[in-house]
DNA sequence: CGAACCTTTGAGTTA
DNA sequence: CAAAGGTTCG
C-alpha cells in the first residue's frame, strides 16, 4: 500500500487575500451542492486548490467529474474568473464533454471559458495572437501530414537525396519526434540529426522550418514548439500569460509529451518574479540533468539500426536513451514558485508512447513539481467485480507504474469470457451472433462496442454486420478532414484565402484533371523558384508567355481566371455559398458525380457536410483557422447501433458490453511495437489491454482466432500472452458459437482449435504453447490446415478466380441466422432493380427473399444484404 | 503528356 | 488484398 503522498504539502501563498477569505468562509459553511455525492478522495482533489496537485485517477473513478467540479469550485469560490483558468485536454471530444458538463453544473456560464481546449487549439490561438514574433502571419495555415510530406519531398529533391532510401515520410516522422520533444533544429543532438540522409537530417529540419515560414504555415508540432520558442524569446509575452492563468488544469496527463510538459512548466511558473531563469526550462541542457532516474531498465534498448550503423555518431557521448531522459527533464528551477496546477491522469492508461508521450512525465510528477500533493482515486464506479479483477490482475504484470488498486462495490457480475475461433471470419460470425442474442435479450445496441487493435480488423465485422443487417457505426477511422475530398475542397478554399499557399495550389492544380500534369507543375516550380514568387503568381506569369503547350496554357489560364473570380466574389457572397460555387465551377463536384466507384456518393455527401459545417463560422478565414483542429464529423446519427472502433479511440468511453477480438500474439501485442520498443512496448500494449477491459461495465468478451489473414495471406497465430495473464477465477472459456454452423461440413478435423476448455491447466503451460507454435509453423507451409487448399487458391488469385471465393462465401449465410431481423414483409424492391449501397456501390437485384436481397454489385460481386441498407439508384 | 495498366510493396495506434 | 509506384500505350 502506498500512502497518498510522502511529501508535506506546502500551499503556495494566497494570491488574492480577499478571495481567500471568502473561500475560507465558504469552506466552513455547509458544503455547496456540487460537492455532494463526491467520495472523500474526489472531494480532496476538488478542494485542494493551492499548489501542484496530481490526481491519479484509475479507469472509471470519476476523473472528468473531478475536473469539472474543480473548475466549478474555483469559480464559485471566487478564486478566479473563467478566463483566468487554463484547462487543457487532448481531444476536442474531451473538451466538448467538459464544456457540456460544466454547463450542466453552472447553468450556461461556460461561454466565458475561452481557455478550455486541446493543447493544439490553445497553442494555436496563442500563436495567432503573436504570430509576427515567430515569423508568421496571424492567418497562417496549419499543414496536414500530406502537405508536410510533399514539402519534404521537394526539399529532398533539392538536396539530391534519393527518396527511395530516405523516404520523406520517415523524415516527417523524425521531425515530428523532435518537435514532440521540444527540440528546435539547433537543439537536435548531432548524432540523431545525422541518422537521416547521410548526415543531412538536421539541415533538412532547419530548411523545412524556413520553408514553413515562407509559406506562412505551421505543422501540428509547431503549434506547441513555436509557442515554447515564443515564450522563451519573449519573456514579456510569457509573463502576460503567467499572470492571466491563475489555475491550470490538465486532463490525461500521462499522455503529455516533452513539448507539452515544457509548455505547461513555463506557464505554471508564477509570474511575480520576472527574473525566473528561463534557461532553466530550455530543453537540451544536458549539464543540468538530474542523474537520479529510473533509467536502469533495459527497456530502451534500441533494436535494429542503432548507432553502430553510423560510425559518425560515436562522438556523441550519450546513449540515445540517456539523452532522451535528460532532455525530457531538463534541470528545473526548484526555487521558482509554481502556480496552482492540477494534473489528472492514469499511468495505466498511457497508450500514446509512440506519439511521443512520456509516461515519465506522470511518474516523476512529484519530482518535477516539488511539494505536489498526490491524490489517488481508486474507487471504480463502472465495472463489475470480475471485469475489474481481470483488468487489475493483467495490469499488475507491468513494472513501470505508480500502482493503484482499483476497488468496486458492485456485484461480481458475469465472468470475462475468452473464446477461440478457427479464423477471423468465424470470429466475426460468433460476435455477430452474440450481439444478436444480446439484442433479443433487450440490450440496447448503443451499449455494445467492438474494440480492435488495428483498423484493418474492422472490415470483417463490417462485412458481417452488413449481411446480418445489424446497424453499426465506425468511430474514429479516417478523420473527416483527412479524407481526400475534404482536403481537396479545403485546398481550393486555401488558395482563395491565401494565394501564397503553394501546397494547396499544387494539390488541386490538376484535380479534377485539366491536363496540367507533372511536367507543367515542374515548370511552374522552376519559374517560381527562380523569381522567388509563389506558384500561383508563377502560373499567372507563365500563361502570358508561350512556354507551355497551347492546351496546358489554356486550362491554366482558365484556372487562374476562376480563382480571380472567386476571390472577387468573396466580398459579396457568403463563404458557404462561395464554397458551393467553387466546388461547382471548378468541376470538382462533377468529377465525383461521374465517378462510378462505390464511395463516390459518400464523398459527395461529405462535401455537403463540409459546406454545412462552414455555417458555424463567421467567414472563410475563421473557418480555415479552425478547420484542421476542430473538424469532427459527428453526423448526428443517433440511431441505435453497435460501435466499432480501435482500442485507442475507445479511451474515455464506456459500454455495458465490450467485445475484444484479435487477442493473438503478433496482433495484440503488436509485433511491431515489440520489435521497436522492446519491453516498454509490451507494457504499453498491456496498458492498452487494460484500457480495453476497463471500458466494460457488465460484460467483457475476449476472442482469439487460430488463423488470420495478414497481408492477404493466411497465417496461423497463437493466443495472446495477455490471455494467460488473466486470473483464472474471473474468466470463463467458452466455445465459439459461430463455428458450429459449418465446422463439420468444412472438414477441418483435428487441426481445429478444440481444447480451449483446458484453460488453467494445459492451456497455460509452455508446452501447450509450444505445440501451438509448432503447429503454426507446419501449417504455414501448407496454408491453414486445409492441406494446401488456400495456398492453391492464392496462387491463382491473379487469374480472375473471383467466382471461386465468392461461391465459397455463399453457403455460409445460414438462413436461420437472419430470422431475428427478418420483417417478413415483402421487399419494396423488385428483381433487376438498380440499387446503391454505401459500402458496396452500385448493383442489380438478382434475388429477393423477404427483406433480404441478393445483389450483384459492379465492384464488390454478389452479396446478400438486408434491403434497408440499399437505396434505389 | 496523360491515362491505363502492371508490378511491387506493405497493413499501427493520432492531435 | 489494397494502395502506391513504375511502365507502357494512345
Amino acid at each position: 500500500m502506498t500512502e497518498p503522498s510522502k511529501l508535506p504539502h506546502h500551499g503556495v501563498p494566497e494570491h488574492q487575500p480577499a478571495a481567500g477569505g471568502i473561500a475560507a468562509r465558504a469552506r466552513a459553511s455547509a458544503a455547496p451542492q456540487y460537492l455532494t455525492g463526491l467520495n472523500p478522495e474526489q472531494r480532496d482533489a476538488v478542494e485542494t486548490l493551492d499548489g501542484p496537485v496530481l490526481v491519479l485517477a484509475g479507469a472509471g473513478t470519476g476523473k472528468t467529474r473531478v475536473l469539472t467540479t474543480r473548475i466549478a469550485h474555483i469559480l464559485s469560490q471566487g478564486r478566479a474568473r473563467p478566463h483566468e483558468i487554463l484547462s487543457v485536454t487532448f481531444t476536442n471530444k474531451a473538451a466538448r464533454e467538459m464544456k457540456l458538463r460544466l454547463g450542466q453544473m453552472l447553468g450556461q456560464a461556460v461561454e466565458g471559458m475561452p481557455w478550455l481546449g486541446t493543447f493544439h487549439s490553445i497553442g494555436g490561438r496563442i500563436l495567432r495572437i503573436h504570430a509576427e514574433l515567430v515569423q508568421l502571419k496571424s492567418n497562417f495555415t496549419v499543414l496536414d501530414v500530406d502537405d508536410q510530406v510533399r514539402l519534404l519531398k521537394q526539399l529532398l529533391q533539392a538536396e539530391n537525396i534519393d527518396d527511395k532510401r530516405w523516404p520523406a515520410r520517415m523524415l516527417a516522422g523524425l521531425i515530428d519526434g523532435w518537435k514532440n520533444r521540444g527540440l528546435t533544429p539547433s537543439q537536435v543532438p548531432a548524432g540523431e540529426a545525422a541518422v537521416f540522409g547521410n548526415g543531412k537530417g538536421g539541415k533538412l529540419y532547419a530548411s523545412y522550418q524556413e520553408r514553413l515560414k515562407i509559406l506562412n504555415a505551421a505543422d501540428f508540432g509547431d503549434l506547441l514548439l513555436e509557442n515554447i520558442r515564443l515564450f522563451r524569446e519573449h519573456p514579456d509575452v510569457l509573463r502576460q500569460y503567467q499572470n492571466r492563468f491563475k489555475f491550470i488544469l490538465v486532463d490525461e496527463y500521462q499522455d503529455t509529451n516533452v513539448a507539452q510538459y515544457l509548455w505547461l512548466r513555463l506557464l505554471s511558473q508564477a509570474a511575480s518574479k520576472p527574473g525566473v531563469p528561463l534557461s532553466a526550462v530550455i530543453p537540451g541542457r544536458i549539464e543540468d540533468a538530474n542523474p537520479e532516474s529510473r533509467g536502469n531498465e533495459d527497456s530502451s534498448r534500441d533494436s535494429g539500426s542503432g548507432p553502430s550503423d553510423h560510425p559518425g555518431m560515436t562522438e556523441d557521448p550519450l546513449p540515445a536513451s540517456r539523452a532522451r531522459e535528460q532532455i525530457a527533464h531538463p534541470g528545473l528551477a526548484p526555487s521558482s514558485p509554481l502556480k496552482n496546477i492540477c494534473c489528472v491522469g492514469d499511468d495505466d492508461q498511457s497508450i500514446y508512447g509512440w506519439r511521443g508521450a512520456e509516461v515519465d512525465n506522470i511518474l516523476r510528477f512529484e519530482h518535477d513539481f516539488p511539494g505536489a500533493k498526490v491524490i489517488r482515486l481508486e474507487r471504480n464506479y463502472r465495472s463489475t467485480g470480475h471485469i475489474l479483477a481481470a483488468a487489475s490482475h493483467l495490469i499488475a504484470h507491468n513494472e513501470g507504474r505508480l500502482g493503484k488498486t482499483l476497488r468496486t462495490e458492485d456485484v461480481d457480475g458475469e465472468k470475462v469470457t475468452v473464446t477461440g475461433s478457427w479464423d477471423s471470419e468465424e470470429e466475426a460470425r460468433a460476435i455477430g451472433e452474440e450481439i444478436e442474442e444480446l439484442q433479443r435479450a433487450g440490450e440496447n445496441l448503443n451499449e455494445v462496442a467492438i474494440l480492435v487493435r488495428a483498423s484493418f480488423q474492422m472490415r470483417e465485422f463490417e462485412d458481417r454486420f452488413v449481411t446480418l443487417g445489424l446497424p453499426y457505426r465506425v468511430i474514429g477511422g479516417p478523420r473527416f478532414y483527412e479524407r481526400a475530398e475534404i482536403r481537396d475542397a479545403l485546398a481550393y478554399l486555401r488558395v482563395i484565402n491565401s494565394p501564397a499557399d503553394d501546397l494547396a495550389f499544387e494539390r488541386i492544380v490538376n484535380v479534377p484533371k485539366r491536363g496540367l500534369g507533372d511536367a507543367t507543375v515542374q515548370m511552374l516550380h522552376d519559374h517560381a523558384r527562380k523569381r522567388r514568387i509563389p506558384l500561383f503568381e508563377a502560373a499567372r506569369a507563365v500563361v502570358e508567355t508561350d512556354e507551355l503547350k497551347p492546351k496546358a496554357r489554356g486550362s491554366l489560364r482558365d484556372l487562374i481566371l476562376h480563382f480571380d473570380r472567386w476571390r472577387a466574389r468573396r466580398e459579396v457572397t457568403s463563404h458557404t455559398e462561395l464554397a458551393e460555387i467553387v466546388l461547382d465551377e471548378s468541376g470538382y463536384t462533377e468529377m465525383w458525380q461521374k465517378d462510378r466507384s462505390a464511395d463516390a456518393a459518400g464523398r459527395l455527401e461529405n462535401l455537403k457536410e463540409l459546406v454545412r459545417s462552414m455555417e458555424e463560422f463567421e467567414n472563410l478565414q475563421g473557418f480555415l483557422e479552425h478547420i484542421s483542429l476542430v473538424m469532427d464529423r459527428d453526423g448526428g446519427a443517433d440511431d441505435e447501433a453497435v460501435s466499432l472502433m480501435t482500442l485507442h479511440s475507445a479511451k474515455g468511453l464506456e459500454f455495458d458490453n465490450v467485445f475484444l477480438p484479435g487477442w493473438e500474439e503478433g496482433l495484440f501485442p503488436s509485433q511491431r511495437t515489440l520489435d521497436e520498443q522492446g519491453r516498454a512496448g509490451l507494457e504499453e500494449e498491456r496498458r492498452l489491454a487494460h484500457v480495453g477491459l476497463t471500458r466494460a461495465r457488465r460484460r467483457a468478451k475476449l476472442y482469439f482466432a487460430t488463423n488470420r489473414r495478414i497481408h492477404g495471406t493466411w497465417s496461423t497465430t497463437i493466443p495472446s500472452r495477455f490471455l494467460d495473464e488473466l486470473p483464472a477465477p474471473n474468466v470463463e472459456i467458452t466455445e465459439s458459437k459461430g463455428g458450429s454452423g459449418w465446422g463439420g461440413s468444412g472438414g477441418y478435423g483435428p487441426s481445429r482449435f478444440d481444447n480451449v476448455e483446458s484453460f488453467g491447466s494445459s492451456y497455460t503451460t509452455p508446452g501447450w504453447q509450444r505445440a501451438q507454435a509448432n503447429r503454426a509453423r507446419n501449417q504455414n507451409r501448407n496454408g491453414p490446415g486445409r492441406g494446401g487448399f488456400e495456398e492453391s487458391q492464392s496462387s491463382f488469385q491473379n487469374s480472375r478466380n473471383d467466382t471461386f471465393s465468392r461461391n465459397k462465401r455463399a453457403p455460409m449465410v445460414i438462413e436461420g441466422e437472419l430470422v431475428a431481423k427478418s420483417t417478413g414483409t415483402a421487399s419494396e424492391f423488385s428483381l433487376d432493380d438498380r440499387v446503391f449501397h454505401q459500402k458496396f456501390g452500385y448493383g442489380n437485384v438478382v434475388k429477393i427473399d423477404g427483406n433480404k436481397l441478393t445483389i450483384a454489385f459492379e465492384k464488390a460481386g454478389e452479396k446478400k444484404v438486408v434491403d434497408s441498407f440499399v437505396e434505389r439508384a
